[in-house]
DNA sequence: TTACAATAATTGTATATACAAATATACTAA
DNA sequence: TTAGTATATTTGTATATACAATTATTGTAA
């Protein structure tokens, strides 16, 4: 991808700003073909990222502030992102008994099989972003990615 | 950054996922500074992003397409963000005299004094991003992200 | 000229997201 | 016990975004 001509400027751009630009096209590619991907399946990337983070659970329920502590993008609002998981039937929602204030919530049988479909084709999605990667390279891209300051 | 502690993860992630999801952590994060250092200006990072196109236009109008095919994050609507714009009297917009299905937006005198300022703390928050990149790193990163399957 | 296709923008609708305020429950110190 | 504080979630509201349908205008071929 050539960032001047994506974005269609004639001038030059800083460097610091072309890389940021340059990253941001990078990321919308990424975020738009994993969408593209999930779609089949009727769920947004968060939404598929809530189910991961409940398998990650190995049947102890999760709430939602576990939840949102582990999402990659945080959300404002992981209520009403559950909320549509159960809808689909994906996932269910109970209070906690020990402390009422808390709410236990547990990928369903469906939600998994679901959940492994959609995992083969988020795979096949993230090999063919980074098929002309080395190892060698993915491990340097890793380490650059550590140098932004957070 | 610790990917596998950002995500509260044990298990081992491949390579190639633990990739993505370091990827879009660090966008999130160049995404909510950006924001962050936009609050201020009260625009979103999409309107500051065609308030810079249309002063790369140098006093040439832009119709909306032309914007589309610019913007970094392509929206499905620059209609209302334009609007958003000329509500804060950043933008105008005339219907094209010689192609009437067209319009011409402008950035106004008031668009491009503010403009100047959100420059200055977006280079800022730009040079903070990426103060700990040598030049010659920040040369790797851009041959690594041309690297990715678009 | 007129019908049809192409182009450009707008509008409708559903969902997503950010942020603040409200609600419910539990904990703690007087 | 009770008042106040902390925790956990939910709700309200505004804005953002995706996608499809609609409207307006222009170009073109019969």
């Amino acid at each position: 991808m050539n960032v001047e001509e994506r974005i269609k400027t004639v001038g030059k751009i800083p460097m610091e700003r072309r890389t940021i630009i340059h990253f941001m096209l990078v990321a919308n590619t990424i975020n738009e073909q994993m969408a593209q991907a999930l779609k089949p399946f009727d769920v947004s990337i968060q939404q598929f990222n809530v189910l991961r983070i409940l398998r990650g659970q190995k049947g102890k329920p999760a709430n939602l502030s576990t939840i949102n502590e582990r999402m990659v993008t945080k959300m404002s609002n992981t209520t009403r992102l559950v909320d549509k998981l159960i809808l689909k039937e994906y996932v269910e929602r109970n209070t906690c008994p020990s402390n009422r204030r808390k709410i236990e919530i547990l990928i369903t049988l469906k939600g998994n099989e679901q959940l492994s479909k959609m995992d083969a084709i988020v795979s096949e999605t993230e090999t063919n972003l980074l098929q002309q990667f080395s190892t060698n390279e993915l491990e340097q891209l890793n380490i650059l990615l550590n140098k932004f300051q957070s």
